[in-house]
DNA sequence: GTCTATATTATGATAGAC
DNA sequence: GTCTATCATAATATAGAC
């Protein structure tokens, strides 16, 4: 790491930058595009108010810039494992990237409340999102785990398959803060996350339960 | 159905809550409790922005009312199927109560979008939802269903179990505009629905499937 | 019970000093 | 690049006429 303390000029614009984008993900998530005001983003990032115009222009760019960062967090933390696939069957495969992905979902369930934000109405925003990531992550997905074939479910419409998935990974995490109101447990915890993994596996890959801890 | 037009002053008075009830339900499902603007509101409700704080005071108690209303719906729903479950076992009771399930998320996505923005911080608003709402709804459905049970499932968590199910049945709903633009068709119409229901058994109850569509 | 008009506060974005 | 101060607009809620 270089010199701490007063660093140079591009170092500190690309730190709020980045400061910006992760507190806006945060309040995006909490409060909805229409709810999270840009006070609340740079007060939780701990910049000025004009730094989010400078940096960002407007709002709107912040949200994109917002996508473009979680969807490549969300890729790079795959490409590990996806480089790791070649060859391996795609049941184990699908094992895998399963575990994975419900991990992933429980550090970060900003993501899916970002997605269902904005979900909730055909907006030219959901649009750009669609075709920027959301498809081409959801080729990747089909092509690598080949998901409709291998749940021997060829009935299945792919949509459906998708956002059941999502559903089921995703929503106690989503759901966080309900789930714990309710059960007095956290959902994120590691040991209730391998219970929900063992869940999952015998859900759409019976058999598979309990080898998922590694 | 009484005289047309011009109606008693209480029958106006109860239809403009109702306007406004209905309209909140859309508008907070959309834009999130915080970027639901009382305009936003009041003109989809096609009432005047000052019947909002006469009617309910303020927003939040709104937003109560909407709670109410769409979890009363919600039970109403379900209480004409429960009481004709009387001595069904309870695969077919659950067989059933999916089916219902799924078309009720189908025609009422508001519901679980108005869930998820709620469960996104835990907040005041929330305990009261979770303390009025979810968990008499959640008592009623472990006692009916006995789901853990009947899947034969024991070592799974209930909450995991039960946010499995909403997930599943609720996300591609609540997340109909991108569905739609990802897969070209609405997760909506009633051939979808069909063989989303079957999808469904399949995963919860393998043996099922099929003979949903009564 | 419902409306028009308005008080008060909060919002997104900008200007200009540093 | 970042800050303080500020503009123009839009928000929730209220007052008072009808």
């Amino acid at each position: 790491m270089p010199d701490a303390a007063p660093h140079r000029p591009q170092q500190r614009s690309a730190e709020t930058r980045e400061k910006l984008v992760e507190a806006a993900l945060q309040v995006f998530a909490e409060r909805g595009f229409e709810g999270a005001t840009t006070r609340a983003i740079v007060d939780r990032a701990g910049v000025a108010l004009a730094a989010l115009p400078y940096h960002f222009k407007t709002k709107e760019l912040l949200w994109r810039a917002v996508a473009d960062h979680s969807f490549g967090r969300f890729a790079e933390q795959f490409s590990a494992r996806i480089a790791g696939l070649e060859g391996v069957d795609s049941r184990t495969r699908l094992r895998l990237l399963l575990g994975d992905y419900v991990r992933f979902a429980a550090s970060h369930p900003e993501l899916h409340r970002f997605m269902q934000d904005a979900s909730s109405e055909s907006t030219e925003r959901l649009r750009w999102l669609v075709e920027h990531h959301v498809r081409p992550m959801y080729e990747t997905l089909a092509e690598l785990a080949e998901l409709p074939r291998t749940t021997g479910a060829d009935a299945w419409h792919p949509g459906h398959l998708l956002y059941a998935v999502i559903g089921t990974v995703a929503t106690p995490y989503a759901h966080a803060a309900e789930f714990e109101l309710l059960t007095g447990e956290r959902p994120d915890q590691k040991q209730l996350i391998d219970r929900h993994i063992d869940m999952l596996l015998g859900l759409f890959l019976p058999g598979s339960e309990g080898a998922s801890h590694e």
